[in-house]
DNA sequence: GAGTGGTCTAGACCACGGA
DNA sequence: CCGTGGTCTAGACCACTCC
């Protein structure tokens, strides 16, 4: 066997080509969660690689989290878990994508209102001034993930009631439009109102991960959304590096 | 020059001695952000080792992003980062004292255990292992705010057993033992176990924001900890620039 | 003991940037 | 041109797990 150099030949370094064989062999269903991959010799051999070659590939992969790696025993596919980084403005469609799944949407509200007195402070707005609101469910296949609360400042996106959400979110449409300058975030954990409880399947009981948003586009607010996630389905996570000299930082 | 192996000798991979001794070079303030350090070949007669063994250190401290390396002009220490405000889970007794109220502590367990095979993985040790177990209540006023439940890894912290987090937190404890290189967070909303929401005198019903983190110092798992807060009384957040050169990041 | 991952070396070639 | 980082190899030794 040989990788894939396609026309782009050794475009990419080897260590590259041999992690997208393995996530390629993974996303298609040849090597499957929980199972063992070959050896990093039998990959040797059948790559022809070196193996410090194949080793990095496999590190960087158990890294990131697609593999688990046990010494004496083997290397194993991880069972996929939805997760996005903390250090990433989080982009639900590319996630659940990215883990091989089909993303859907469904749009259950998209019009124009008037903003209320808190609307209007939080979007730095006038109190009566029009705002789109769209409320938007995304789903893995058929299970939402994500209910997607969110008020629009019209300036910033004046076209917004005519876009199509079905295959670009709301997110991706705003990103093409203007780059944002600033997000603030706040996460809590919340009981669901029963609207939200409703849309998104949830069992009565069961709390909800809960991200408000807002974003800052040409020094002005573009946008605040409030992301409702099941908590048996959806987690924030975040791998990084402390800052060096700070105070914080530590082990902690 | 050579590396520090201090007592522990060999204990940890020549590239860990290799990132150890560059990062402290700069906590110690011998290379300043912006400043360029050491080339690779330097590197190697300096420390005597490998080609290999030296890029892998710098690399691995490039991705963490401690320094930023350019083909054909050098490597560089990194100006500190001010996008990481979400990602600093904060202190949580500087937070109480920052509002101006009175922090205290209650120490509910600290006590040496043997890991089952679920911690075990988790903390990159051995089912049987021996580990330090503390959980501590943290309040304010009367009010409990946050449960730690820490594990440790007695390797990195021996005399943990004898420490007095009535005042320090072992958080802060932990962070003056040894730097961390790196830090996973991981965020969720869960309703709490019924001994949790005891110790927090929560209501029937009530969630929990659940932050789980885990850190590594010299190559290895030093801590995991689990911190649930009362969802009513805690939230995260957070304020920041989107990450520059993503494929993400837009106003999402 | 055989197989696994983890590390390490000595040397090699390359693409790039600056003088 | 030379120095930089980036990659790659062939082979080596080790600690570990499972049988």
């Amino acid at each position: 066997m040989s990788l894939d150099n396609s026309m782009d030949a050794s475009a990419h370094p080897l260590y590259e080509r041999v992690k997208s064989h393995i996530l390629h062999q993974i996303s298609s269903g040849v090597w499957t969660p929980g199972e063992k991959i070959p050896s990093e010799s039998e990959l040797i051999t059948q790559l022809n690689v070196s193996k410090m070659t194949a080793n990095r590939a496999l590190r960087e992969l158990a890294h990131s989290g697609h593999l688990r790696r046990v010494v004496g025993v083997g290397t194993f596919v991880t069972e996929p878990k939805i997760e996005s980084d903390l250090l990433e403005i989080p982009n639900i469609a590319e996630e659940i994508r990215a883990r091989g799944h089909v993303y859907s949407a469904r749009v259950e509200l998209l019009a124009e209102e008037r903003a209320n007195s808190r609307l209007a402070e939080n979007l730095g707005l006038t109190p009566g001034a029009k705002v789109f609101h769209s409320i938007v469910i995304h789903a893995d296949g058929d299970i939402p993930i994500q209910l997607e609360d969110r008020y629009i400042n019209p300036a910033l996106a004046p076209n917004y009631l005519s876009a199509d959400f079905s295959q670009k979110t709301p997110g991706e449409y705003l990103t093409e439009l203007a780059p944002a300058q600033e997000a603030e975030h706040i996460v809590e954990a919340l009981m669901p109102p029963k609207p939200v409880a409703k849309l998104l399947a949830m069992p009565e009981g069961e709390p909800c991960l809960v991200v408000s948003r807002r974003t800052w586009a040409k020094g002005i607010v573009a946008s605040g959304s409030r992301l409702y996630h099941p908590s048996s389905k959806y987690r924030l996570g975040g791998r990084f590096a402390p800052i060096a000299q700070s105070s914080h930082g530590g082990i902690s």
